[in-house]
DNA sequence: CAATAAACGAGACGGTACGTCCCGTCTTCAG
DNA sequence: CTGAAGACGGGACGTACCGTCTCGTTTATTG
């Protein structure tokens, strides 16, 4: 759910301009299951269809048979929709491997990232989330939970089995994730080169090893 | 000059809807200096007081003293004209060092990279850039050679200085340079952590050396 | 009560669109009694505090403590629910006179009335509810019979003492009641001039004498 | 033109609530006549199509073929615009007739009045417009002027022309005047009785002569 | 050094989405 | 099992910005 985040760890941009929203807050207990799903089917064919930029609010309403007002009722922009459509259909679809090799089980799992990412215009649309959450506070939170977290959590997973396989000292596994999602993200949203198997093999290869050791590693 | 870019080499997201532009080009011999800078400094300024997200044309118009009619003659939106401005206020800031030690250079150019990220709210517009280009494929174009680019070509020249040095063999620096950028891109759009000196320094050890380094690595 | 309209005399415009009211009609020995005057008495204050125009059926039911419901179970719209508090709070205020003399009575009662429309911001009230007749013929029924036949029945009155008392021949007295508070009705409604005694005075000597006679009525 | 009332009289009822307006004033050199036109033809339409309550401001739009931007620039709300189409449609209709006899004169004027009114749902047009000017002091003064006073200089111009060839000595007209078109009005607005040829006989013979002629009136 | 054509400022325009408001209906839940 | 509370679909509101389009005016090349 976008507008109940619990957590609120210190963040690194400032979100300043979100206030307001004094004004009355709906009862959830009354809310509507039937236009609720209504409205988040409706966003994800949009997404399909026309893409971020080019879907509307009231695009959203009119398809899903809904009044526009039921949408902002429950959330605070076409961001906040977005994003809850979007992490619904995009969430655990990647299973995370154990196979006992950490190299094997992260290239897994990076190209079956790859695959995730045809669906949903998913690059387009992450960046325009991505875009959003720089100006709304909720939305932030909201996303670094559903998406960016989730994700983590699984690399750091990965990593942990290797730990404990005895395959891997102990180590600062943040900067490590942010080694592993960076490139891919960096890619998918610049769009200057593509996401294929071999981009994955080098960047595993590579941070596994470092690159100063790689002229050893001829043997990859 | 971001209208006329002359490279079309192959990207890897469509950028399909562009169009147009059949319209009558305006000589640019005749194109008024006064009105381009004014343009430029006008949006640069509501980029520091508002943002990218609640600037419009109209306001750039407005503070610059100038027609709208203008700015679209020149320009085809809004991401164009703050991709200029962005882009002439944030180039070449950072030096690029040649210590002799590969290491220490890459430190030193990322540190130097984090400290420039505090102007014209750095990673808020970049963001806002980087969702613009997923439905504008001439800007698309332009910021790869603006921004990105030219960044690529530093730390490649980085890279190249430890070659020459022999403190490195040969090897694809397209992917490396992408594990450089990429977790500092990661971080300064998604901000669930701070560009600080410990990442940095993580993030360069790990990189040269690999994640596995201190383990017996030959099984791999 | 506005909504049970028995007669249906012929009137002069068109009433057409007000169908609706198929719906189940509620069983009136039911009614809440306390719902009914907390309805009354908000659409009273409100029409004091913002006046019909600003003033909506939600405010009134919020106001009344009592579900927006309750108020369409009982009245068709806004126009009727004011229509009832109004003529409730502006009934019978003004007493018949019986001196004797037509010209006395006649000025009097004006003079009276002049005052009790300082109330309920009477004339922007009384020119609501006009336009509303327009388009609901129930409400011009009740509209109608609340408040215009009982006017025009107490000014009948008073000429029929006079006819009694032989001060006057029978005549067509629908007209002189026209004439009668038709340049009331109009000061009121157009504002171009005001209530005041020296109107009332003219109005009163011209409609006895006629215009033409006034030459030798320098008396007045 | 509604938006350039010169006059500013003292009006009788409190027009308050119309403040604001700082915001800034379009050029009217720049006004396109075409769709300034084009607005008043559609507003006229619907009011015969729908009439006043059902006509909104998107639907003159659309109908005119204009943004409602323009609408706004140019007018303050629904009423002002009909105003401006209805007074342009219903001005100096009704020629004003000069026989030598006042009571043929104002006979011929009012028939030919009631005539006038059958067009563009006269009734409760102007009912709709009466109950507006209640709320907005600028449309009261441009309803007074374009509707009121022109209408008011055409009975004062018959009675004048009644002084000058001494069939009535002078007097106060305004009052007069109240007493021609009050009862119309009245009737109009009211609806409970028709706008006849009866009524007007009764109407002017009761003015002109007054209702107790055939009483010996010395008594008052 | 005109003249002439283009770019310019100003800003109205048609279009469209915004987010708010109220309507009148329908659903839920507490007494 | 009534009725308050209030969410709902619908739709108009008035605002804002888009990008296009006149208008004169200014400016700078060209003949």
């Amino acid at each position: 759910m976008v507008p109940l985040p619990e957590s609120t760890s210190a963040r690194f941009f400032d979100d300043s301009v979100n206030g307001s929203s004094a004004s009355k807050v709906p009862n959830p207990r009354r809310r509507s299951e039937r236009a609720h799903q209504a409205i988040l089917n409706a966003a994800a064919e949009l997404l399909e269809e026309v893409g971020y930029a080019d879907m509307t609010i009231q695009a959203i309403a009119a398809k899903a048979g809904v009044s526009n007002k039921t949408i902002y009722r429950w959330w605070s922009n076409k961001a906040a929709v977005v994003m809850e459509a979007f992490a619904e259909r995009t969430a655990n679809v990647v299973a995370i491997p154990n196979t006992g090799s950490l190299r094997d089980d992260l290239l897994a799992f990076i190209q079956a990232s790859f695959v995730a990412h045809k669906t949903m215009k998913f690059g387009s649309t992450m960046a325009s989330l991505v875009a959003a959450i720089h100006t709304d506070s909720t939305l932030a939170e909201a996303f670094r939970e559903q998406f960016i977290a989730r994700r983590r959590a699984a690399v750091r997973q990965i990593f942990e089995q290797a730990i404990e396989h005895d395959e891997l000292s102990a180590l600062d596994l943040d900067v490590v994730i942010d080694q592993v999602y960076g490139p891919i993200f960096y890619r998918l949203l610049v769009g200057h080169a593509p996401l294929d198997n071999q981009f994955a093999e080098t960047l595993v290869n590579n941070l596994l090893l470092g690159v100063t050791k790689s002229k050893n590693s001829s043997k990859f």
